[in-house]
DNA sequence: CAGTGGTCTAGACCACATG
DNA sequence: ATGTGGTCTAGACCACTGT
């Protein structure tokens, strides 16, 4: 009860829609009576009765469209919500001590993999940084990124040896577009040394593309130390 | 312009306050003016104001909170939404003909490690089902599911060759609450054969946990077939 | 205790898509 | 042409929480 006495809030109403869902009271693809008819059962607003079913078509579970009026989804469309937190707050929740090591840096022109991934021109330069994330002593990720110099040029200046570069990117660039993807991948000679696991062996994997205003920022592979999962409840 | 003349929309206001965000107008950390305030700013009402900023929240660009105000947050806690398609859907979105394939199905008692996992009683007895999703006849998901019999005692009659156990759950049973990982596995001999890849090969693996009021229902472990990648943009 | 956001009301006009 | 959702206004009361 977050409202005062016994008037009917958005959210009853969205449990109650839930619940008249779930029970199959309303079957999937039927269609609800409109918001006014909803207001009068509800004895609220059509405003508080919109509000409900908004954040419901936005979970997922409706489908509502002018003058069609507000459907149930078959198949509920479910989202699962990751956040996606920066390495040092994900190990700090674990209860560790984040630690960070740069591996290498360097600036050189883009290779050709990379060109095409990004539409990169082919003279564009890039800077290439390789870096650990530890918990405590334990290797937690290994991150291989590029950084296109054109987008972000003091990207020169920077001192990855002191501040990892996604830590400095988030603090000097802006980004509007993010392209983020997971995938398994076998660890080859290089990650398998620095996570400390055998050649070969399966590796969760994060790939994210940043751009800000269309123009490509950077690309970072990020190597998950084995156990790794991602996990979200809904 | 959604609105008809010129009146700033909650959309207005949201690009404007993200605008300020990004130009550094508005630094990490720091507190912006007021609901009223800002409405008197953008000439509109409270409301309008409460809307934009409310939704900003959500997505996890500002946080608020009652007397102290609104803030910037300082590592956008960005959330990345990943849609969580039924496998069929997922191979028609790809172009492909979607084919099911059952292999195996029968009703023990449940595995010790599965009692653990969902807090079963020893002595519970689950219908394990094993199934094969295809993309025409390439493989694509080599799915392992247990359903606890005490929670869906229908499962008994189901007809397993006919429709997969994802899909007749989802007719059958609502759930409240679902626990969703993703990681990366190594292809035993019966994954390495169901999906057509060498024994050891990395595999984009997610498991899925769904209850009912606190009842479990089921347990699903859904293996993808090599170069799987799960995406998400925002 | 006082300031801020959270929510609801009652009413209005409009955009949009369907029939 | 019309019914449905989308949004805004103007105002109100309240819940929470920092001081």
């Amino acid at each position: 009860m977050t409202q005062s006495n016994e008037t009917t809030s958005y959210r009853d109403i969205k449990e109650t829609v839930l619940a008249r869902i779930r029970s199959g009271q309303w079957q999937p693809d039927s269609l609800l009576p409109n918001e006014q008819e909803l207001a009068v059962e509800f004895s609220c607003t059509r405003t508080t009765v919109n509000r409900a079913l908004r954040e419901l078509a936005d979970e997922g579970f409706l489908e509502r469209r002018r003058k069609a009026g507000t459907r149930v989804l078959s198949a509920p469309q479910r989202q699962a919500r990751f956040t996606i937190p920066m390495v040092r707050d994900e190990v700090e929740a674990l209860g560790g001590t984040y630690r960070y090591a740069l591996v290498s840096s360097a600036t050189k022109r883009a290779p050709d993999w990379l060109c095409a991934r990004l539409a990169l021109k082919p003279d564009q330069d890039v800077m290439h940084v390789r870096c650990m994330h530890f918990n405590g002593n334990t290797p937690f990720q290994y991150e291989n990124r590029w950084i296109v110099v054109d987008s972000v040029p003091q990207v020169v200046n920077a001192d990855f040896a002191s501040i990892g570069p996604n830590e400095w990117l988030i603090q000097t660039v802006p980004f509007t577009n993010v392209e983020l993807s997971f995938l398994a991948s076998r660890a080859d000679e290089s990650m398998a040394a620095f996570l400390d696991l055998p050649i070969g062996e399966p590796v969760f994997t994060g790939e994210r593309i940043t751009w800000l205003e269309g123009q490509p920022v950077t690309f970072a592979k990020m190597y998950f130390a084995a156990g790794y999962r991602m996990t979200t409840q809904y």
